[in-house]
RNA sequence: GGGUGCUUAGUUCAGUGGUAGAACGCUUCGUUCACAUCGAAGAGGUCACAGGUUCGAUCCCUGUAGCACCCACCA
């Protein structure tokens, strides 16, 4: 017997080897695998990691799940492809360098975006290439010749091609909106990617004419260009469409009165001051009632400072306040207002919902900018009806209701972001008559006024806007051979929080794109959590190291203990004794396994032999046994329930077989103990069946360990187990 | 203000319309050559609460409470 079974089991001496074998063997790529003409594709695309940083715990659970998933197909015969990659994720990649710029003393905004950009590619490529051996190291058998990166030319190029003609099919609009806009990291934002905080701010009730009014932010007064009053309101009816001269701290100003529903009569006083150009609400009554009322005026800059002079020239409070930042702006203009008996009262206790940078926690400023629109509304639609038609499968089912409600309540989508790390939009605008063009390469002439005077769009596309066309375009959409044979791929496995982001996006967009859906499947994994339930963030210095955890424990038991009690959808919390038990488990197969190999040493295995076995009563007993866990676990693996497989396999192994098979034929094994030469063989037989059937079940989940003893086994039929028949 | 999920052993969590399950931890015993990263035996639960459906509910329905998360333009 092979002496590599002496002492415990050593992940460290084992996965390394076994990781080179198989990617040697070619068996990651499809093309290379023994399979039948007629096999079916199993397609999964890797959610691309963010290549700004390293893996982390949360990658596990998902690398996990998809080579559990792959392995299992894979030896159940089809064709399987699983596609790795890697993001540039946009807005946080720059969010992550500039936090490093700022370490070394450096602003992005005194960088050239050429430069920039580049330091931010090398930065990404090194991440990549460490993030690439940390998924070699999680075991995961993906197909590395197919690796893609969001960044690569034909991805950029099938991205720009993508808003082409969406543009061509009106879907795409360029439209003055107000922008969720950060004014630290100087981008607008979507509007997932605001956070709501609750606030206790002042509430100040201001004198406006007749009118007493609440607001929160009265340095917005300048921008005033109406009031509004809820057109049922008894109290104000008789205002509506009146115009009042108004007494401010700017001298007197004109203002025009307007009656709209989105006005609550119970808030404050009922009556409501409309600042279009710095409130989203006001933004929509203005656009109601355009004819009535003057447009916005912007009275903050984008840095967040009061910017006056230029709408009230004259006006010496203009230049006092002029420049302020908005809190200090607010502070001095309420006490002015103070000093002239405009402000009623002050409301301390009122608290309310302010949205914030979901990366600085900076104050979102809502900021009125020209910005490309991807109309929503039509392309929702088949993306509600595929999934309510069952077309694809979500994972768990509960999930599909926020999937609607957020479809059905969708607005349209800001896909312009003012940082250099992207995707450049292929749009250029006529320096002289303000035409845009919609071309990936520079146009010779203005296409309306004929001048040659263009410019391209310095802004990028949100990154989400190319990762929600990812199934399609690592595939080499429309015309590759991949992409004819691997598409619509299997499964989408993903982490739950990103439904909206991404896979809502995926579906929408390869609807639009493909005519097809991108994905049958999906399952949603939840999020890793520390051991007492909390998110893990550097922050809070809860993070562990997979690597670590490898180090220790091996990656087989790393995999158990993500895997087992890991239901769909729901968060996961991690604790190293558990990782310790599966490492003990680890070792129980090693050993179980050595006692199998070292008594069969005189066993001559051939396929033909099962035949002339005398096998006893009890024998058969636990082979039917065998057979009716393979059924069990079978089932459960087609139907996603991984974690109740992997704790079926892990019983059966220690508590069925080693604990009571291997121990009631000790004596069978024995030369003092033995029946007979015959008899020997049959358990013998039996022992070995029953450990390389396991064995097999087993590789999905740990398939480090059980294919370093397949290997051993005089039973093996393949070279290796990961291409074994299930 | 809406929505979703969770509440089961000391802890972390599975699970089922019909005597409650696992892991870890705990207690007692065991050092005969597969394994002390082990074996044997064991303690430990009104399955959040209150109603309802049912022959029977931890499971299905309704409500309540606590916790977690998501969404929302009430200034």
């Amino acid at each position: 017997m092979n002496d590599i079974f002496n002492g415990p089991y050593d992940p460290k001496s084992v996965e390394e080897k076994i990781y080179k074998q198989w990617e040697e063997s070619g068996y990651f790529n499809p093309d290379n695998l023994p399979t039948k003409k007629s096999a079916k594709p199993f397609t999964i695309i890797m959610p691309p990691p963010n290549a700004n940083g390293s893996l982390h715990l949360g990658h596990v659970i998902p690398i996990t799940l998809e080579d559990i998933m792959i392995r299992y197909k894979r030896m159940k015969g089809f064709k399987t492809l699983w596609l790795p990659g890697a993001d540039h994720a946009g807005f946080e990649t720059q969010v992550v360098y500039e936090k490093k710029l700022e370490k070394e003393g450096r602003s992005r905004f005194k960088i050239h975006p050429e430069q920039l950009w580049q330091e931010i590619w090398d930065f990404t490529q090194h991440n990549k290439k460490t993030m690439e051996n940390q998924v070699r190291r999680l075991g995961a058998s993906c197909d590395w010749s197919r690796e893609k990166f969001t960044l690569d030319p034909d991805i950029i190029s099938k991205t720009q091609d993508t808003f082409i003609q969406m543009h061509k099919d009106g879907l795409i609009y360029r439209g003055e909106r107000l922008v969720n806009w950060c004014t630290k990291h100087q981008t607008g934002l979507s509007d997932l990617e605001v956070n709501y905080e609750t606030r206790k701010d002042p509430l100040y009730y201001i004198k406006y004419g007749p009118f007493t009014l609440a607001t929160v932010r009265p340095e917005t007064k300048f921008g005033d260009t109406a009031l509004a009053v809820n057109s049922k309101d008894k109290r104000y009816k008789k205002y509506i469409g009146k115009e009042f001269e108004v007494e401010s701290i700017i001298g007197k100003t004109k203002i025009k009165v307007i009656g709209d529903d989105a006005i609550d009569p119970k808030f404050g006083t009922g009556v409501v001051k409309v600042t279009p150009a710095h409130d989203q609400t006001d933004f929509e009554i203005w656009q109601r009632h355009k004819d009535e009322i003057p447009g916005p005026r912007e009275i903050i800059n984008k840095f967040g400072k009061m910017d006056l002079i230029r709408h009230f020239p004259d006006s010496d409070e203009a230049k006092k306040y002029e420049g302020l930042k908005i809190n200090e702006a607010r502070k001095l203009i309420v006490e002015d207002m103070q000093k002239r008996g405009l402000i009623e009262k002050i409301d301390n206790t009122y608290e309310h919902e302010v949205g914030v940078c979901y990366k600085c926690g900076t104050i979102i400023e809502p900021r009125l900018m020209a910005q490309w629109f991807v109309k929503m509304k039509p392309l929702a639609r088949p993306a509600i009806d595929i999934v309510k038609k069952n077309k694809i499968k979500f994972i768990p089912v509960r999930l599909k209701k926020i999937y609607f409600h957020w479809l059905k309540n969708i607005r349209d989508w800001n896909i312009s972001r003012q940082i250099v790390w992207g995707i450049q939009i292929p749009a250029w605008q006529c320096q002289e008559c303000g035409e845009w063009i919609i071309l990936k390469e520079k146009p010779l002439k203005c296409s309306k006024c004929k001048t040659s005077k263009i410019e391209r769009d310095p802004e990028v596309f949100d990154t989400w806007f190319s990762s929600g066309q990812w199934p399609f375009l690592t595939l080499g959409y429309p015309n590759e051979k991949d992409y004819k044979n691997f598409y619509p791929t299997s499964v989408m496995e993903t982490a739950a929080d990103i439904l909206p982001f991404w896979v809502m996006r995926m579906i929408v967009i390869g609807l639009y794109r493909t005519k097809k859906i991108p994905f049958r499947h999906v399952y949603f994994n939840g999020l890793i959590r520390d051991k007492k339930g909390q998110k893990m963030s550097k922050s809070k210095g809860n993070v562990v190291n997979p690597l670590d955890i490898i180090e220790l424990y091996g990656t087989d038991a790393l995999r158990m203990s993500v895997i087992i009690g890991n239901t769909p959808g729901n968060d996961l919390n991690f604790f190293e004794d558990k990782v310790r038990g599966y490492r003990n488990f680890a070792n129980k197969i090693w050993q179980a396994s050595r006692f199998v190999l070292m008594n069969a040493e005189t066993f001559k295995y051939s396929t033909s032999l099962s035949k002339k076995i005398k096998m006893t009563a009890s024998d058969r007993k636990r082979l039917k046994e065998l057979e009716s866990l393979k059924k069990k676990v079978t089932k459960q693996m087609d139907t996603f329930k991984f974690h109740l497989a992997a704790e079926e396999l892990y019983h059966y192994f220690w508590h069925t077989f080693a604990d009571k098979i291997i121990e009631e034929n000790k004596n069978r094994l024995k030369e003092e103990t033995m029946k007979s030469a015959e008899d020997r063989t049959a358990a013998q037989y039996l022992l070995l069946q029953i450990l390389t059937e396991s064995i097999k079940l087993l590789h999905p989940f740990m398939p480090f360990i059980t294919e370093e003893i397949y290997q051993n086994l005089p039973t093996k039929g393949m070279e290796f187990l990961m291409v074994n028949k299930w």
